[in-house]
Order: C-alpha cells, then structure tokens, then sequence
DNA sequence: TCTGCTAACACATTTGAAAAGG
DNA sequence: ACCTTTTCAAATGTGTTAGCAG
C-alpha cells in the first residue's frame, strides 16, 4: 500500500499544488426521504462552497430500483458471466440531477473488485475459498448518450442496461471482464467534458458514485436458487421459467410430465438449505427433515443481512490493477448437493469487518485519477450502444489490506484528468487508435493480449459497441467502500494541457450531434483518443513490466 | 469425485422493417 | 407523397440442463 500510495504522489507530482488543494475528496451517503419512499438510492458529493452551484459534485446520482436492487443484495446478488456476455440484472439505472442543463457531460462505468477473495458457495453462503484470481482487463462501459448535456441525462433515466459481462478473457466484443465466483462493485462515473466534448485532460472535472446495493458475485451459473427466483419472478425475459406457485411447472411441461419436477439446481438448493437449516436446529435426523423442507422452501440466505453490512468497506482493500498492458477498444457490434462439503475456511460475511461511512470517504484515495488518465474521445460518437474502455494496465507490488496508509494519505485524492502517465513506469506505445477494419494489422503489432476481431467477427449491428480501457482502472478504482451509496467528485482544474499541447485526451468536436443513435469509433491524436469510425477495436499497449497481484 | 464452465435448448421480449391505413 | 399505426419475423435475452474438463 505504501508503494501504492507512493505512486500516487509519482502521479500527482504533475498537478499543481493549487490542484491539490481545491482536492474534493469527501463524499457524502444521501439519502433523501422522498427518494427512499421511491425506493431510489442516491449518492451526492458534499458541496462546495466555493465552487458554482451545479458544479459536478453537487450532481445527485439516485439509483433506480433500489429495493429490487436491495432484495437482491440482501440474499447476495449473482450476475451470470458467459463467454459471450451477460447483462446485468437488474440493470444499472441511475436517475440524475443538479446537473447543470447546458454542461455536457460523460457518464460511464467501471466494475471493480471488491475485494481480493474467490468464493465458493458453501453450505447456502457464500465463503471465501481463497484468493482472487488476477484481475482482468478493466474495462469502461460509457453510456452511448455520452456526451449529453445535463438537461439531456436529467431528461429520463439513465440506463445501463446494455452493459454485459464476460468471463472471457480475450473477448473481443468490448464487454467488461470479469472473473468467476469474484466479488464485484460496480461503479458510475460523472466526467465533464471539456471544451472539445472530451474527457481525459488535467481540467476535467468528474465525480464517482458507488451504491453498494449493485455489489455482486460474478458465477458461471447461479448457485444461491433465492436470486435464480428473483430473477425469473423480475427479469421479464426469464417468464418462461415462470410457472405456478410452486415455480416448476414449466420444467415439468418441458419435460412431458404431469407433475412437478424438481430441477438439479432446487434439489440442491434445498439440500443445503436443509442440511444447514436442520443442522442448525436439530443437529440430527437430517434425512427424516428432507422431505419436509424440500415442500417448505426454507432456505437460508447466503449474504448477511444488510445491518451485517458484507460490503465493509474495510475488508475491500485489495491489489489494484494487475496486468501493465492497456488496451483501448471500440468498434461496432450488433448489438447441487456438492456444495456440502465443509471445508470452508471462513464465511462472506466474516470477511467483512466494521467500518464507517466517515471512514470511507476520508480515506478514499484517489482512485478515480487513473481512470481519467486516459484519453476519451466521442467525436463521431453515433452508436446507441456504448462505448467501452479498459484497462489492462496492472501495479505490481501494490498490496491488499493496508487499509492505515489508505486511511491516513493526505490529499492524494486529485480528482482530474492526468497529463502524465499515472506511472513513470508506463509509457503509452504504437498508438494503435485506428480504425480497426483497416489498421487491422497496426493495431495487432501493439496489442499481443487482445486478439483483434475483424468485421466478420462483428455480429450485425445490434449494438454499436466501443471498447476502451483505461489504465489504472484496476489500480486506482479497486478499492470500493461500501456506504449504501457514496460518491466523490474533483472540481476543475482550469488550463491544463496534456502532454501533446491539447486541451484534453478524449475530445469530441463541439459540432458533433447528440443523436439517439451512435456509432463510437476512435482515433488517435497525437496521443490522444477519439471515437471515429463505428466498426474498429483500438488498442493501446503500455509498456511496462508485467506485474502480478501480490500481498506485499 | 468435486467443482466450474460451456453449448444447446425452449421460451419471452425486443427490435426493426414491411405493410396497412389515414 | 407523407406520416402514423399495425403486423410479424428475426434477433436477442433468459434460466435450465447435460456433458465436459481440470
């Protein structure tokens, strides 16, 4: 941690100590009453005095659908990952305001670890079964809106639910990587866009917004059967799994049978919840229970309940990123019984420990400033779907668990765009921000980690897809505090200037239209990024030693 | 044997183009 | 000719399941 927060400064070193005083680091849970009888969550950055009444922090990010989000979290949410993607659900949905109307605005999101654990479903519960495999490529999920103007993100509800998860680790299609039976947060980031429409110079100004609600577990298949009932009771396209009360006549109907049908994953279910139901209760005659508690559907939630608070924001300081190389992608795309064994060491809800909000926010470092080091761009922005970026740049020697250099860094929080690279160590190489259909074979010599899908690997245009990774996502963004919601927001930092005398990384020509539908591309600019042309993946290749997740 | 992953499957919803109507 | 509404097929999203692999 302490190199962690080392290369930190490293990073800082190239704002101005102005900068590092107008630092915004603290970010405040807000519940509103009227907001928490809509069953919305909202998270808002403690406003500045001195800064403009609508300046960034003191836009107020309501989740959408908290209770369903809530009924979820409580059992322990579960998010489906496939190779070739899943959404989320429920969807990530925000509603925004204290935007101001006529600033245009970037909104895009991350999912991060929440911790440094692998899971294993255990006994109903979830338990750490060790540690977390690397982390992979972080990748950003931008709204395709972006950029909009406030009056266009305060207009209705912002949705995210086109973002999908794989567990591929070469997936070519943009979506965001996640590993198997791991602990995720996911989390939206409100970025300004300058001048240029585009994000990603020292004066751009954003803020994050974390509800811990949308914590998850990825899987590969759903192991506590409470969420495969939410799911199917809520997720209009799981009606056909709908059947009576008794949830498993549509299997028997599937399989020509008159009688219900107790699927594999509900015998399993049931076994566990019996077997630790009764285990618990009775100690004994857990054979004669079985049949009495496969009828009843007791089963025991396998997440603590929400005053146990899972998602303590102590137990989630974990290595950062992990990998050095960074990719930047965009282009188009169309759009058990087993489980009682009991060697588990210690339960999810153990691997939590008490923490305040207060806590959180004054200890937040400033994760966000990585993310924001690398160049956006939505010029030529014409896909609804989105745009993604990731990040497969990694901190080698950056540990998990120093939680007290965390909490006492001083204002390492400086909430802009970097105009160096967050690390000396990495060096932006072989801009491959090309079209991907016709820079096939440049953008292939700089990126030996993501295989470069042609045109012919694009599925048909169901979703304009753009794929960017930023460097240090991982690293910077990794540690998640759990607050029922938190935000934290940076103000503007004023006539910065990168590297290449641009005003910003990411820009997007002011002439650009806002349309509903958009195609992303990207481009580079003398290091810089743009989004250009609708069918191409871009990568970018950090030049830097591989490092590995390691618990110095 | 245990555990996790994948592909195929059936069903429901969404999407978008074509047809119909005003 | 233009616009709106309706229809319908294809695409997409979903959980389940059997089988495979380490």
């Amino acid at each position: 941690m302490r190199l962690w927060h080392k290369m930190l400064q490293e990073k800082a070193s190239a704002v101005t100590d102005e900068c590092m005083s107008r630092v915004q680091t603290s970010v405040e849970t807000d519940l509103l009453p009227d907001q928490s009888q809509q069953g919305l969550s909202s998270a808002s950055a403690i406003p500045s005095s001195s800064e403009p009444e609508q300046s960034i922090e003191n836009i107020k990010v309501i989740l959408h659908e908290r209770e369903l989000w809530k009924k979820f979290h409580e059992v322990g949410t579960e998010m489906i990952i496939t190779k070739a993607g899943r959404r989320m659900f429920p969807s990530y949905k925000v509603k925004v305001t204290r935007m101001n109307p006529k600033t245009k605005y970037i909104l895009l999101i991350d999912i991060v670890p929440a911790d440094d654990h692998r899971y294993k479903f255990c006994d109903n519960k979830w338990m750490v079964a060790g540690k977390a495999e690397p982390a992979m490529p972080g990748r950003l999920y931008v709204h395709p809106d972006s950029p909009a103007t406030g009056a266009h993100w305060m207009r209705q509800l912002v949705s995210f639910q086109k973002l999908k998860l794989t567990n591929n680790h070469l997936d070519p299609f943009g979506h965001i990587i996640l590993n198997s039976m791991h602990k995720y947060q996911p989390r939206l980031h409100i970025v300004k866009a300058d001048e240029n429409n585009a994000f990603g110079s020292k004066n751009t100004a954003y803020c994050t917004h974390v509800f811990h609600e949308t914590a998850f577990i990825s899987v590969t298949s759903y192991q506590n059967h409470k969420i495969t009932q939410l799911k199917i009771e809520n997720n209009p396209f799981a009606k056909g799994f709908r059947g009576s009360e008794e949830g498993d006549l549509r299997v028997s109907r599937l399989q020509g049978k008159e009688f219900p049908v107790i699927s594999k994953n509900m015998v399993r279910q049931r076994l566990i919840s019996s077997h630790s139901h009764l285990a618990g209760r009775l100690g004994a005659g857990v054979l004669a229970g079985h049949s009495q508690v496969l009828s009843s559907y007791q089963y025991e939630t396998g997440f603590p309940l929400p005053n146990s608070d899972p998602q303590d924001p102590t137990s989630n300081q974990f290595p950062q990123s992990r990998d050095p190389s960074l990719l930047y992608h965009c282009f188009k795309h169309r759009d058990n019984g087993r489980h009682l064994e009991l060697g588990c060491k210690r339960s999810y809800l153990e691997t939590s420990s008490a923490g305040t909000e207060e806590h959180y926010f004054r200890s937040a470092p400033s994760y966000e400033s990585s993310l924001l080091s690398h160049p956006y761009c939505a010029e030529g922005i014409s896909s609804r779907e989105a745009c993604m970026y990731g990040s497969m740049e990694t901190e080698s020697g950056a540990g998990a668990g120093d939680t007290d250099d965390m909490a006492n860094s001083p204002s390492i929080n400086c909430n802009v765009w970097a105009t160096v690279p967050p690390y000396p160590r990495y060096s932006v190489e072989g801009i491959a921000y090309q079209p991907f259909t016709a820079h096939f074979t440049s953008a292939a010599t700089h990126s030996p980690v993501v295989p470069h899908p042609t045109t012919s690997m694009v599925p048909r245009s169901q979703g304009d897809l753009g794929v960017y990774n930023s460097a240090s996502v991982q690293r910077d963004l990794s540690v998640i505090h759990p607050s029922s919601s938190s935000s934290s927001c940076s103000p503007v930092v004023p006539g910065s200037r990168d590297r290449s005398g641009h005003p910003s990384l990411y820009h997007k020509k002011p002439e650009s239209p806002l349309r509903p539908h958009r195609d992303f591309s990207a481009y580079p600019t003398q290091g810089s990024i743009s989004i250009r042309d609708p069918l191409c993946q871009y990568q970018v290749e950090l030049n830097s030693a591989g490092s590995h997740w390691t618990d110095s």
